[in-house]
DNA sequence: GATGATTGGTCTATAATAGAGACCATCATT
DNA sequence: AATGATGGTCTCTATTATAGACCAATCATC
């Protein structure tokens, strides 16, 4: 099965096809998962199902535009769904659909190497901030 | 170990600390794994040490500006080193850390999830492009 | 009965970011 | 002496994000 071709294989399959970014799910896919909001946004409703001004209170730091903008490709993509309750204010909830559930493993898997990594990463950029010029020369 | 907690708990904690950019693994390191080429370049390397001309034929689309600067952030974050040969026009390689070669495994993960959702997105994106309205109305 | 608050957004104006492409010095080839 | 490759930087413009005002409806408060 193609899904468990080594990655290297797979870079070779994806360039030789041009990078049509139609045809290439890592850069049609992972933009979207990987912009600054998603994955926020879909861990927030793998919590609980959530409204839109739960979720603006919940996520303090994005504006309405992106919050709105952000759900709705979401939710073009298939990975969240909008329900509207005929409540006096209309309500809308947003929920994780089954494909949006899926997503939440192999996200799960990045943000423990995330966390994991954290320090090492911090580590790495102090030190490459402080000017450290340990150029790695290498003979010819 | 805190690594493997259920990412609504998690959710709760980043919430909980204000959602500081600085403390959160998640938006410090995942906003760079997730941006437009870091993945792509991340691929490339993963498949063999890589110099800038090269790296820059591999990925048509990225500008030199852009390409710098990926290569730069990802070895400022560790993920990567730079190796420059004293030869008559000094040539440059990069290469993945050992850092960059542990992302490999979970990005990996989130490749096989792009694969194989790929076409149910699409489908899902065609169905809300032709103005399905159908609407989730649930009663009060 | 006006005041403010909450609902789920939209709209505009500005700030930050990305992209295109010119440019640079050095050396080898033609 | 012109061409091309090396690994970039720089500037200018186009795209994108953010902040925040605004809106109609409905409710509770004073």
């Amino acid at each position: 099965m193609a899904a468990s071709n080594a990655l290297n294989t797979r870079f070779d399959e994806w360039r030789d096809r041009g990078f049509d970014a139609n045809a290439c799910p890592v850069r049609n896919v992972l933009d979207r998962i990987g912009d600054k909001w998603t994955t926020l946004i879909l861990v927030a409703l793998a919590a609980k199902p959530c409204r839109f001004s739960q979720l603006h209170r919940n996520v303090p730091d994005i504006s309405k535009r992106m919050l709105t903008q952000t759900l709705r490709d979401l939710q073009r993509d298939g990975l969240i769904t909008r329900h509207v309750f005929p409540t006096k204010p209309p309500s809308v909830e947003y929920r994780l659909s089954p494909l949006g559930q899926s997503a939440l493993a192999p996200l799960a898997g990045l943000i423990d190497w995330a966390e994991q990594s954290f320090a090492a990463i911090q580590a790495s950029r102090a030190q490459f901030d402080a000017g450290d010029t340990s150029e790695h020369l290498s003979a010819a």
